[in-house]
DNA sequence: CGCGTTTGACCAGCGC
DNA sequence: GCGCTGGTCAAACGCG
């Protein structure tokens, strides 16, 4: 589960929508991704939340078996609005609905998502080998009591 | 021209 | 058995 205010988080690995569906919970269609890397089968379930939109649930699913997508550039870590939401689930509101309503979460971010997506150079674990156990990415992403849903 | 998105159809699992 | 819901496929389309 992340949090995030745009849609299109980069992550460091290149994304091939396949699907849009709407679910029930939520007013808003939920997006299915697969990693274009035909060798990892990682598949990305991104929706929104119905309380705040400025909120997308990111669901991982399986782990890459490759590194981020080749980033030389220089940018590197500027994952504020990105990753570093990430490591705060503590704010998703399916896990804590009351908090949503403390969060200074209204700037303008969803408008200018496609600035986000290319300031966002994720070359963030890069002391963090490609590990194809059953850890991988998810074990830093995802806290490990969630993994097994 | 290649790659990624869009969109409707199709399918499988589940509950009633 | 039927209908609903969620997940995937695939063709068409758009953009770089």
């Amino acid at each position: 589960m992340t949090k995030s205010e745009v849609d299109h988080l980069e992550d460091g690995y290149r994304w091939r929508k396949y699907g849009q569906k709407a679910v029930k919970n939520s007013p808003f269609p939920r997006s299915y991704y697969r990693c274009t890397n035909s060798k990892c089968t990682v598949k990305k379930r991104v929706e929104r939340s119905s309380d705040d939109p400025t909120i997308v649930i990111t669901t991982y699913e399986g782990q890459h078996c490759h590194h981020t997508v080749g980033f030389p550039r220089g940018g590197v870590i500027n994952h504020e609005a990105g990753f570093a939401a990430h490591l705060t689930p503590a704010f998703s509101p399916y896990y804590y609905p009351a908090v949503q309503n403390q969060m200074p979460h209204e700037r303008p971010s969803i408008v200018r998502s496609h600035q986000d997506e290319a300031g966002e150079p994720p070359a963030f674990r890069d002391p963090t080998p490609q590990l194809p156990t059953d850890e991988g990415l998810l074990g830093d992403i995802v806290p490990p009591g969630m993994r097994n849903r």
